[in-house]
DNA sequence: ACGGGATAAATTGTATACCATATTGTTTTA
DNA sequence: TAAAACAATATGGTATACAATTTATCCCGT
């Protein structure tokens, strides 16, 4: 629909959400938006939607929206699905995987590495392209949606999976493990190898969330589909 | 965000897009749904943007909505996904269901034998609300949304999973047998069932799929999330 | 002072008008 | 006949107004 300014304002909105500017439960305000996005109502309306829809903000009628959040049991509700839905994705990557293909994870891999000393938000976009480009080869549009809407849920805490310590080198690690396995065509391997990166991320994030649960009360319900 | 009319007028064009009404690919003009729904241009842009969100329409910039359609590799995508989330759930639903619920069941599932004559609607109605009590019991809001979201693109294509000779009979069949593996506690035997009966399903709606193919033109690329 | 209820302010929901912009359909023209 | 110019249609976006509802403020009796 209003495709051009809305989709910008929803991208920058979801930018603040994502890295923690604005926080779960925040209240979301049409005009206070206005003013900081710019856009008319009917713009920031339709923004508002769109990350309604991607699980970032929560509306409820005639109070509006607000930064949606996670209870610990909704983390571990998300984890169980995806370690599931990723098991799957392992073993579809093993199945169609092409060589032209493992030669790019290993540059995208290489990519990631370059950015080790360098700032946290590019590193970041990095390690998610490798990722994206793994469920990418499952060729499985479905599959490759609801792990991004997972993992975007589990990302309304913050960006900081990577805060721990030794993160980073850890990650690249991993990264290369994986691509071992991809390449021996062990798909038990990589479900392992996948599984275990997710019950590590799913560690920090419960670990943040618990950080951060005191100083804001607790929520109830969830909409959705 | 608007809440009342547009929700509502939200069903109503849901209800038409389940039914066949709206057939896939065709044009959503906001005027005619205006003339045909009600409420103002801005209720019918909302709606649109949530059935947007559920997958039931998609829309283009300044080209407006559409009724979604499928393709037969989509519809091989999301069965692949769906038989690998519902037997994540056939598992929970071992692990968590109470006596109680299991009582229910059996009531659900004389509810859905009582219409067996009547008119197939509430049949069908009847029929999912057995199988969301299913999956109640995973509690595990996120599969639930999983698997409502894929039924739902299902069913695009249009209900009558239903039109195939003995459907009825045999999901009357299918009930008893998955009552019985859920009291059993016999997890494989209910995974087994349950992979049956969406490849029953799938198998019908790839045939009327194939059936409506040739009067409605190729679809190409999606969006989403 | 304090909680509870009336009142005022703020915010969202819906409607309508208007124009810009892109697409679609038709006509003209080479 | 096909391409180009034009007209008609439909959406994208802004602005404004008012109704419905929630949230905040004030007032009051105890």
């Amino acid at each position: 629909m209003s495709s051009v300014i809305s989709t910008k304002v929803a991208r920058e909105l979801e930018g603040a959400i994502l890295s923690g500017q604005l926080k779960p439960r925040e209240r979301l305000i049409e005009m206070d938006l206005i003013s900081r996005l710019g856009g008319s109502r009917t713009v920031i309306r339709e923004a508002l939607k769109k990350l309604e829809a991607k699980g970032l903000v929560r509306t409820m009628p005639y109070r509006g929206a607000m930064v949606a959040d996670l209870t610990v049991e909704e983390v571990e509700e998300i984890y169980f699905v995806r370690v599931a839905i990723e098991k799957l994705a392992a073993r579809l990557v093993i199945k169609n995987i092409r060589p032209d293909e493992i030669q790019s994870l290993k540059q995208l891999s290489k990519g990631v590495e370059s950015h080790l000393r360098r700032k946290t938000d590019q590193m970041i976009e990095k390690d998610s392209e490798f990722h994206r480009a793994i469920f990418k080869i499952c060729r499985n549009q479905y599959l490759y949606d609801m792990i991004n809407y997972l993992k975007t849920k589990a990302h309304i805490v913050g960006y900081n999976a990577w805060s721990l310590p030794d993160r980073i080198e850890q990650s690249i690690q991993e990264h290369r493990q994986i691509i071992g396995a991809i390449e021996a065509k062990n798909a038990s391997q990589l479900e392992k190898l996948i599984v275990k990166h997710l019950t590590y991320s799913k560690k920090s994030y419960l670990a943040q969330l618990k950080g951060t649960i005191g100083r804001l009360g607790k929520s109830k319900e969830r909409d959705f589909a």
